[in-house]
DNA sequence: ATATGTGCAAAGCTTTTGCTGCAGT
DNA sequence: ACTGCAGCAAAAGCTTTGCACATAT
């Protein structure tokens, strides 16, 4: 055949690559979607472990927003500032305020021991703000009512 | 029958009392559970409906946190601010600093539209501190490796 | 009588896992 | 030969939904 392709940790590297170039935390299926772009005969459970595994060894982190498909990203830094956008889902990552004297404030007031934190800002997204412009105003209310959770979850957000 | 429950909105305020009682943002199943108790024949299906019915009335919140079941909490004051623990999963209010500034400190650093912004402690809570320093240390080194999140998930936390 | 809420069961979606087979050492 | 990883398909878990019926207005 063409090249068969090599064995160990084969699409590692190249799911790295994505993550690092998309810098919104992509769904599991615009992962998916995408490597299959250059290897067609990659499955979803490969990508599901090896996600699981880069997340195991502190080289992705999983963000649980979103309402539906797990989000992954890069740990970069101490980078756990986030802004999610309400209307694509994106989730862009912000450089961090370290504020250190925060979490030991918490953990005098509340007597739990407080190992990390992070924050989390929630808005419209500077191109979802552009498309909103572009496209007038009437032409028809999103709607956005009771957010399904498990039902059509994938069809939401790309 | 005994009692031919009344109808309309039925479990409504029995699902607001359990939440204010528990301060934990506990989990749909632990909520079903518990209405149970009281109410045999209610159904998973009823206590979904109700929650998202208030969620969409601005009374509750989900919390996307703890990699398993949804978790919802009250909405009081603006109170955003979490401590979740990694041991026992459960979900604390805490006092929120309320730093106003920085919300459009970000807005201009990004061009984002900021609209709220959440910030999430991690750590290990006070009575999980206890009951390590209860049970000695040599017991069993806790699991806790990969954390699965579609398979064996309401086993864990609860 | 109508409209709404509920229970039950089934469907739907996401995520994980078992098994088989192939690839590299 | 052995080990380990990938693909496929099935299973498992959480959440939603369709339908029938009961209840309040």
């Amino acid at each position: 055949m063409e090249r068969t392709v090599p064995r160990p940790r084969l699409y590692r590297d190249a799911i790295l690559a994505l993550l690092r170039r998309n810098l919104t935390h992509p769904t599991v299926d615009w992962i998916h979607q995408e490597l299959r772009k250059r290897e067609p005969r990659v499955s979803l459970a490969t990508v599901y472990r090896t996600l699981r595994v880069l997340v195991a060894e502190g080289v992705l982190c999983e963000l649980p927003f979103g309402a539906g498909q797990s989000r992954f990203g890069l740990v970069k830094e101490q980078n756990h500032y986030h802004f999610i956008c309400d209307s694509c889902g994106h989730i862009h990552d912000l450089p961090g305020p370290a504020r250190a004297g925060l979490e030991t404030a918490v953990a005098e007031a509340t007597g739990h021991r407080v190992i990390r934190h992070t924050t989390e800002f929630f808005g419209v997204c500077k191109s979802c703000l552009a498309n909103a412009a572009s496209s007038a105003e009437a032409k028809k209310a999103r709607p956005r009512k009771i957010a399904p959770k498990g039902g059509k979850r994938g069809e939401r957000y790309r």
